[in-house]
DNA sequence: TGTTTAGAATAGACCGGTCGGTCATGTCTG
DNA sequence: CAGACATGACCGACCGGTCTATTCTAAACA
């Protein structure tokens, strides 16, 4: 008859909190494995939720890997917005912060887990046409949000001008992530390291 | 009885050239689909070779994997010596012409397939200590090869020595290879051509 | 030169396990 | 009673890897 005794694990309870909860681990296993490597029976048991729930809410392994993408892009964006319109630092110095966060971050961890869209990016965009069309989406959004800053600090005279803020941001993210991935791999911080005194001491001073 | 009728699909014939069909079909597909999504028995089909000839040759798909990653390098620097070491160039001429290249068969296939050690790194680093490190390894040995002709470029005046040229040389790599990853995700060359633009026009410069 | 024979290489059925996904059933709530 | 949600057995496909049997080849020996 099974009473509803707990000597279960916990269980998230209340209902819709279930979802919420599967895009949360969903996202934390892929942030480390990817999405190959992650199996859906694999999310379900840390969570104790049975595999009839999961396509309850979701219809397919694609589809739930589009809203975690999703998700992760809500909270990032929160934190981008934080740091990069902080008003009590300069464009330049905004720019440095989130730099340096992540610098701490990655390094406290060996350097693994560099970025979820990254990851996605290279396992999934020639694969999935939904899913490169997602991370495409999301990283020009991000991308537009550096702009705005560089752009700002370009105003103020704090960044250099001889190229138009979009460009300075590409180059910002291109060189960024890339400095992620080679850290990942060498698991080492120097790569990041290189790219800040170079991209603040060179590139945007001009 | 079976007299050896050549109804069957070709067949690569040979002895040791099986290895090497074995290498070069893996590494075409771990290149565009990563090491997960290439299934062992999709190689094998693509050269009619059976199973237990597989595993004659490689003892498991990880050390196969190593083995492609070497087999990848030894071509790749090849190249490398070819162009960062032409003497009909410049130093920077040759790191121009290594981009262009790039962007030259990037750009033809519509940002597919970046980089065979980029992908696998991204998705392996993580999962295998055993590919990260030869990841890692190849990742280094590159990187002196770019130190090397950059710091020619320095000494002969074409580059600016504000930086020492591995740091110079990391940066271009970080820079590049986000770039690339950058590309293929949005299906868009543009990365890449910003990022030679401010490289060349305002970090080599100095 | 012809015969034997060890081992390389071919061959593919088969293994346990896992994958993403389905479905019939049960329960809880409005 | 209707619909949202829970539950987990079950499905076929496929995964990496093993196993035994066979064929090919080249050196050893007569």
């Amino acid at each position: 008859m099974k009473v509803r005794d707990d000597k279960m694990t916990p269980r998230v309870s209340g209902k819709p909190e279930v979802r919420t909860a599967l895009l949360n681990v969903g996202m934390d296993m892929m942030f480390e494995k990817g999405y190959t490597n992650t199996g859906i029976q694999e999310i379900l048991t840390a969570l104790n939720v049975p595999k009839g729930s999961f396509y309850h809410y979701f219809d397919s392994k694609e589809n739930y890997t589009v809203e975690i993408i999703r998700h992760f892009d809500q909270s990032y964006s929160a934190d981008l917005v934080r740091i990069l319109r902080n008003p009590k630092e300069t464009p330049l110095q905004r720019l440095r912060t989130y730099c340096d966060n992540n610098l701490t971050t990655l390094g406290a961890q060996k350097c693994r887990r560099g970025c979820l869209i990254g990851t996605l990016s290279q396992e999934m965009s020639d694969q999935s046409e939904i899913l490169r069309q997602e991370l495409s989406t999301v990283m020009l959004k991000w991308r537009d949000m550096f702009t705005s800053c560089i752009e700002e600090g370009q105003q103020s005279g704090e960044i250099c001008t001889s190229r138009p803020p979009a460009v300075l941001a590409e180059l910002f993210l291109c060189g960024w992530s890339g400095a992620v991935m080679r850290a990942k791999t060498t698991q080492n911080t120097e790569p990041m390291e290189t790219f800040i005194d170079v991209m603040f001491n060179v590139v945007l001073k001009g």
